[in-house]
DNA sequence: CGTGTTTGACCCGCGC
DNA sequence: GCGCGGGTCAAACACG
């Protein structure tokens, strides 16, 4: 059986995995052609599922970022190919642009 | 060579 | 208690 073996940490790992999530969610819908809209930070796809409600497939962004565990999810609208909704959960800890001038742990932790 | 993207499989929570 | 829906991860491939 060649398939994937993901038991690797899962054996006994089985801990402290899967938090309760309990970040705010902030969805934005936007009309727009692409999927993806650059805000200003960087976003990896990390997997794609088809829900019932969309008859188009859903896409799940992360950041990719050191201390940033921010998701961002992508969906189309059936009723509208070019309305996408945006779902942001969690919270950037840093700048868009980070470089030097960081907000890092400063105000987000308030949250 | 490194990072990002893609796809399939597995796991968990909830509904019936 | 079992089945289904939804979500996440990991390995491989493609592109810069």
């Amino acid at each position: 059986m060649i398939g994937r073996w993901r038991s690797s940490a899962l054996e006994k790992n089985k801990v402290k995995v899967r938090r309760k999530l309990r970040e705010p969610r902030f969805c934005f819908q936007t009309r727009s052609d692409v999927d993806v809209l650059d805000d200003g930070y960087k976003w990896r796809k990390y997997g794609q599922k088809v829900v019932k409600n969309s008859l188009h497939p859903r896409s799940y962004y992360r950041c990719t970022h050191n201390n940033c565990r921010v998701k961002k999810r992508v969906e189309r609208l059936s009723e509208d190919c070019r309305m996408v909704i945006t779902t942001y959960e969690g919270r950037h800890n840093h700048s868009p642009c980070d470089d030097s001038n960081s907000s890092e742990n400063d105000g987000f932790t308030s949250f």
